[in-house]
DNA sequence: ACCATGACTTGGCCGGATTTTG
DNA sequence: CAAAATCCGGCCAAGTCATGGT
């Protein structure tokens, strides 16, 4: 006890006065555990801290350098805030449906999810052929007929008081810990200090409502999209377009419009004026400003006040006794996306932009066409280097991979180039040299390949922050994706195809409107078409000198946005699917996630008040006469029992995998008497459609009409949380954290099965079971030898002579057997060791405890059984649901 | 109603780091 | 201490679902 109060007081010590330190012991039973469990959260707890405090000295000299507002183009911004569906309004009426009349349906087979990725699966369901088709109105078995999760559940604590959780609980460890460290002003970025100086009462006098007077034309200035605020109606009701302005200028959905003109480039300093002042306000989205006085769960950064409910203190003191007001139905959290209103995500955003891959360094290596070198310029010759390097792989056997290169591949070599079949073509001389680099690289030093890490993240470290709000917050992915030949999964149409190198202009960002945009890094190619002969650069480059407007004109982003209803940093468009966009995302530890995952599982919780009703209706509805009733129930059905995907459709061009809706009738085979097996994956494509009056939107517009915000997705999460959080209560008996850590790892195993989350079997792993096996018959033999020792021992015998002739030693009957029984036990351990093993060969647990366990069931539990978290969620699992950390010990999904 | 688009979540692999084992 | 096993984070492909235009 003594023990753990030092350590926890240590650890107040250690972060600040009301961080939570993340200890979730209640007693001390064992002063050892705790202490451990302790020294692990702190470490953590600090490391995180460090990285939150680090001091960040690019960040200045990046701001201080921008001093030209860059001009991207200037995007007004493009839509107007969603408006969310309200969760709020529960329908009830279908789900009181009778509950208890489920169809018997058999199903002994482990469910399984839809879609797979070029694995082979097959699913079995025993489906009585009524259930899907017929329809039976009694049930003789009850167990049966109720989805996964039902079975295995038993009664769901009405009590469940827990429930209400609410939404202030939140972001508390996320945003207790990290504006605190903003400590030292001159690490923010501009905008944050303003930020927070508008909270207190502003140094740069001006109020919120200056704003109202600012004569309208400066404010054109500033943002550059002048186009739309000068519009005289604009004029007139112009604190609403303003307000809105960033958000929700509908008319402008998509403005590609071309660079608006830029007012004052020249005019440095009196932009720099002008901004100061616009900041005040004008980056304050009306939305938020009119909801400051209500909305206190939002306020913006810095009044880091004490009083945030669920903060440390009533936390600690008061685990048991905080009773939560079972806010029926959540109608808030889902409503108000605890920030602002509409759509709003953020309200001021610094980032510094992404970073991108290095440029390709030319080795020279000349690959033989018809067994003679080819000389390859470098763009060529990078492309040729990322199709030598895959020769040993199994996509040289792939035609379709290998056409689709050369057809990539063809248009940079030019028409009339020497090579021109890929048949012809030796690129071992690269393969060889590429092997070479590698195997160079193994041997470096430790120190050596220290310092390239080093080095690395010097240059990343500034691209890996971004200011949310005044919260520091982890990038995602800010690495702009390399070029390289494309694989898709499985049998892709498009494998092998060229992915391009992305360069600066075609990324737009998204950042605050007060943010400096972000120095672009390397040149952007309009700058270099633009400069193209020796005349313009040499004008340009004294421009240059006497502007300063160099980063302006070298080096540009495609497109700078500020659009706050959105989440992503920026995006460029995906090279393959050029429909689609690749996006730079804060990562999964930032508040903005954590706050969208908490939603999504209380979402799940809430399906919980409806399934049964849910369960009924479409029971029901196998039955019904309209054909898009049942298949819809069906449909259903299948994604709740065998937590099916939904299935959207998908065009010829994209891999032919299916979920629920894009079943064709040669994925389902009946199989009498009331089995229907599930073969994923058919043949070819085109064949008929099992729903064919469904699709998901259909059937997501059904779900809605049963429980505010269901849609398919949920049903997964719904079960997966439901099934953890029942099989844990049940099983947990007691015993050591070991045995807890087993009992957690079975229930997430059998989440992970039920989801279907497969991976490969390792190549390595016939070989291992091999080896189990193998040191098991060890074991059982120097049990025989023991136990025949032991007979001897008995009749007073010495033991035989040991395999080489040695003699052993001499041991007493007691100590025999209790060898025997040392040895039998490692026997056993190896038995589970193998069986588990073997087990989960094929079943991934990783992707259902980041994606579909609500971390509160966990962190609840582990509280309750004194297991240290650490046991069940590494360092990123913990900051990614650091959402969860405080959550009553009593919680039940 | 339907479709295209946009934004965001989920999924599995890979290679390097870390831990365990011999 | 090296080799093997395991863990983990990064990467990027592939899902889901909402929205807005037609």
């Amino acid at each position: 006890m003594a023990l753990e109060a030092f350590d926890k007081q240590k650890m107040v010590d250690d972060m600040d006065e009301d961080d939570e330190p993340l200890v979730f012991k209640r007693s001390s039973s064992s002063a050892k555990k705790n202490q451990s469990n302790a020294e692990a959260n702190k470490s953590s707890f600090q490391k995180h801290d460090q990285q939150l405090g680090r001091p960040k000295p690019e960040a200045r000299s990046l701001n201080g350098q921008s001093t030209i507002p860059q001009k991207g183009k200037m995007i007004p911004p493009s839509k107007s805030p969603p408006v969310k569906s309200p969760l709020a309004t529960p329908k009830s009426s279908n789900s009181s449906a009778m509950a208890s009349s489920i169809k018997s349906s058999e199903v002994n087979s482990k469910p399984s999810t839809s879609v797979s990725h070029a694995k082979q699966q097959i699913k079995e369901e025993k489906l009585s052929t009524e259930a899907a088709g017929e329809h039976s109105e009694d049930s003789d078995d009850p167990e049966d007929n109720k989805p996964l999760s039902a079975r295995l559940s038993t009664s769901f604590p009405k009590t469940n008081s827990n429930h209400g959780n609410k939404r202030p609980n939140a972001s508390n460890l996320g945003q207790k810990l990290k504006p605190k460290r903003e400590d030292s002003d001159d690490e923010k970025p501009l905008s944050s200090k303003i930020q927070v100086k508008n909270n207190v009462g502003s140094s740069t006098s001006k109020s919120y409502y200056s704003d109202e007077k600012k004569p309208l034309l400066a404010k054109t200035n500033q943002n550059g999209s002048a186009s739309m605020e000068m519009k005289p109606s604009n004029i007139i009701k112009k604190r609403p377009a303003d307000g809105f302005n960033s958000a929700s200028q509908p008319s402008l959905k998509k403005p590609k419009l071309p660079d608006t003109p830029t007012p004052n480039k020249n005019k440095v300093s009196s932009v720099k004026v002008e901004k100061k002042e616009e900041d005040d306000e004008d980056h304050i989205p009306i939305s938020q400003r009119m909801k400051k006085p209500t909305s206190s769960d939002k306020k913006p950064s810095s009044v880091k006040n004490l009083t945030r409910p669920g903060s440390s203190i009533s936390k600690k003191t008061t685990m048991k006794s905080k009773k939560f007001v079972k806010n029926s139905k959540y109608s808030k959290s889902s409503k108000l996306p605890p920030s602002s209103g509409e759509g709003q995500k953020w309200t001021t955003l610094v980032h510094n932009g992404v970073i991108f891959p290095p440029p390709y360094k030319p080795h020279g290596v000349k690959m033989l066409y018809k067994g003679k070198p080819v000389d390859l310029t470098p763009e060529q010759e990078e492309v040729a280097t990322m199709y030598a390097v895959m020769l040993e792989t199994e996509y040289m056997s792939k035609p379709q991979f290998k056409e689709n290169f050369m057809t990539d591949w063809r248009k940079i070599l030019g028409k009339n180039h020497t090579i021109q079949s890929l048949d012809l073509c030796d690129f071992t001389p690269i393969y060889e040299w590429h092997q070479k680099e590698k195997e160079k690289k193994k041997q470096m030093s430790t120190d050596e390949k220290k310092a390239l890490k080093e080095e690395k993240l010097k240059q990343e470290e500034k691209y890996m922050w971004a200011v949310v709000d005044g919260v520091r917050e982890k990038v995602g992915n800010f690495r702009v994706e390399p070029p390289g030949l494309f694989r898709g999964r499985g049998e892709h149409p498009k494998m092998g195809k060229l992915k391009k190198r992305i360069r600066p202009s075609d990324i737009t960002i998204n950042i605050g409107k007060d943010a400096p945009i972000p120095e672009c890094p390397i040149p952007g190619e309009r700058a270099i078409l633009f400069l193209e002969n020796i005349q313009e650069q040499l004008v340009f480059s004294i421009l240059v000198v006497k502007i300063n407007i160099l980063d302006v004109i070298f080096f540009r982003w495609g497109e700078i946005r500020h659009d706050n209803t959105v989440t992503w940093l920026a995006y460029w468009i995906d090279p393959i699917n050029s429909r689609e966009f690749k996006y730079v995302f804060l990562a999964a530890s930032s508040t903005l996630k954590g706050q969208s995952d908490k939603e999504k599982y209380e979402k799940a919780r809430l399906l919980k008040e409806y399934i049964l009703g849910i369960r009924a209706a479409y029971t029901k509805d196998f039955g019904s006469k309209e054909p898009t009733k049942k298949q819809i129930a069906v449909a259903t059905y299948l994604i709740d029992k065998l937590a099916l995907r939904a299935g959207n459709e998908k065009d010829d061009d994209e891999a032919d995998t299916v979920g629920c809706c894009t079943l064709k009738v040669e994925n389902v085979e009946p199989v009498p008497p009331n089995i229907l097996k599930i073969l994923f994956l058919p043949g070819k494509k085109g064949g008929d459609d099992l729903f064919d009056k469904l699709d998901t939107s259909k059937l997501n517009a059904h779900l809605k009409e049963l429980m505010p915000g269901l849609t398919a997705k949920v049903f997964r999460t719904y079960n997966a949380s439901i099934t953890l959080d029942d099989m844990l209560s049940k099983e947990t008996k007691g015993g050591e954290v070991a045995e807890k850590v087993v009992v957690y790892q079975h229930a997430n195993k059998q989440v992970a099965i039920i989801c279907n989350h497969q991976r490969s079997v390792s190549k390595s792993h016939s070989a291992q079971m091999t080896r189990l096996n193998e040191k098991i018959d060890e074991l059982k033999g120097v049990v025989e030898e023991l136990k025949t020792d032991l007979t001897r021992a008995k009749k007073g015998k010495p033991p035989l002579k040991n395999a080489d002739g040695k003699p052993k030693r001499n041991m007493n009957p007691d100590a025999l057997e209790r060898k025997i029984a040392q040895t039998n036990a490692k026997i056993e351990k190896m038995e589970r060791d193998k069986e588990t093993k073997e087990d989960l060969k094929t079943v991934a647990l990783g992707t259902s405890k980041i994606n579909y366990l609500d971390p509160r069931i966990t962190v609840a539990w582990c509280k309750r059984q004194e297991v240290p978290i650490e046991k069940i969620f590494n360092k990123s699992l913990l900051a990614k649901f650091a959402w969860a950390m405080d959550v009553d010990p009593g919680f039940r999904f």
